[in-house]
DNA sequence: TTGCTAAACGGAACGACGTTCCGTATAGTC
DNA sequence: GACTATACGGAACGTCGTTCCGTTTAGCAA
C-alpha cells in the first residue's frame, strides 16, 4: 500500500539495484501471463517467464493478491501515462484513441481477475476502483477532446461512458471461445470516427 | 444432466438402496455445508458432514462443480414444493412468505457460488438461471396473492420485482462482516405488511 | 582489487486442495 | 447361505499457494 515510489529519502532503506530490477521485471511478467493465461495463471508459471524463483515473487508480493494489485496500480499507471505520449507521437487522435483502448483493455483482464482475488477485502477493492476512475478518466477525456478539435470524431460520448462501454464488452471475455471482445471494442472505436472519416 | 428423478423406468439400472439414500444425504449436508462455510468449502468437509469418504462423493457428482449444480436444483426444487405447504400450514400467508423468504435466501448462497463453479460454461449457468426463475417466480407469485387475498399486504409489487429485491440484497453478503443481508431482507419483507398490521 | 556482510536469490519442502484409484464391504438375488 | 454386481472408504496423486533456508551477490570500505 505504500504510495512511495522508491525514491531514496532519508530514513528509507536504500534498496538494491537487483531487487529494484527484479521487481519491474516481475510486474511486467505477470501482466503479460495474466494477459495470456487468465489471473488464475500459477505463480510458478509468472517466475518462470520472469526468469526468478517463486521466493523472489514472495519477497516482493507478500501474497498472491498483492502481486495482483501491485499489477493493476501498474497497469493503471502504465495506461495514464501512455495517453499524452500517444498523443504527442501521432498525427491522428483518433488513431491514438485507439492505441489507447488497447492498453486500456489488456489492462481489464487484470482488472476483472481483481474482484475474485479481493474477495474478502471489499473495501480495498473500491478503493482501487475509485483510484483507477480518477486517474484514467481524465486521460481518456484528453485523447477524446483532442479527437474532436481534430474533427475526426463527434462530440457524442463522455469519456466515462466510452470506458465504461469498453469495460462491459470486456466483461466475461475469455470464457466464451464465441466472443471476441477485442473485435467489438475496435468496431466501437471505428464507429466514433465522423462518417467522412469511416474507413477501414 | 439427467432430468430422469430415479423411477424405475425400463432400461434404465435399478440402483441400490444405499445409493440413492447416500445421494439424498449428500445433496442435504452439502446444502449446509455451502450456507455454513460458502461454496468454497473443501470437499472433504461436505463429505465429513455427510458421514461418508470423498470416493462417495466422486461417484455421485463427478466433479465439485456438478455437486454446486446438483445442490442448486435440489434447492430449487425443495423451494419451489416448500411454497405451497408453508401457505397449508399457517393461518397468516404473510407470515408464510417471510418463511419462504428465509428458505430463498438459504438458496441464494449457493446461487451466488454457481457462478464463480460455473465460469467456463456461461450456456449451462443461463439454462439453469431460467430454469430458476420459471420455477420459483409462481410460487412466490402466489404466495403474494395470497397475503394480497388475506388483507395482509398491499399489491404493489411483483413476485419478480421482490425476489430481485432479495437477491440484490443478498449480493456480496458472508464478505463484508459489517453487512448483514439477511436483517435488510427481514425488513424488506416486514414493510410489505400494511400498516395496520405492521408490528414485530 | 579484495574482503566483508546485509540483502536478495532460487527452488525444495510443506500443507491443503480437487480428483483418482483400488481393495473392501454390502445390497440384491437365487 | 452363497454369489456377484454395485457402491463404499480413504490412501494416494498431482497441483496449487506459501514458507523456509542454504547459497549467491550488490554495495561498500580498506
Amino acid at each position: 500500500m505504500s504510495l512511495d515510489a522508491g525514491g531514496a529519502g532519508q530514513g528509507t532503506q536504500r534498496k538494491r539495484a537487483d531487487s529494484v530490477r527484479n521487481e519491474q521485471v516481475l510486474l511486467a511478467a505477470a501482466a503479460a501471463v495474466f494477459v495470456a493465461s487468465g489471473v488464475d495463471a500459477p505463480v510458478r508459471e509468472i517466475a518462470g517467464k520472469a526468469g526468478v524463483g517463486v521466493g523472489t515473487i514472495y519477497r516482493h508480493f507478500p501474497t498472491r493478491a498483492d502481486l495482483i494489485i501491485a499489477v493493476y496500480r501498474h497497469q493503471v499507471e502504465a495506461c495514464a501515462e501512455a495517453g499524452p505520449a500517444l498523443l504527442a507521437d501521432t498525427k491522428s487522435p483518433h488513431s491514438a484513441l485507439g492505441q489507447w483502448i488497447d492498453l486500456f483493455v489488456e489492462f481489464l483482464v487484470t482488472k476483472h481477475g481483481l474482484a475474485a482475488a479481493l474477495q474478502n477485502d471489499r473495501d480495498g477493492f473500491d478503493a482501487l476502483h475509485t483510484y483507477f476512475v480518477d486517474r484514467l478518466v481524465p486521460v481518456c477525456a484528453d485523447l477524446l477532446q483532442a479527437a474532436v478539435a481534430a474533427g475526426e470524431i463527434d462530440p457524442s460520448i463522455s469519456a466515462y461512458q466510452l470506458m465504461r462501454g469498453v469495460g462491459n464488452l470486456c466483461a466475461g471475455d475469455g470464457k466464451d471461445p464465441g466472443y471476441d471482445a477485442g473485435h467489438l471494442v475496435k468496431l466501437l472505436i471505428r464507429g466514433l470516427a465522423r462518417p467522412a472519416l469511416r474507413r477501414g
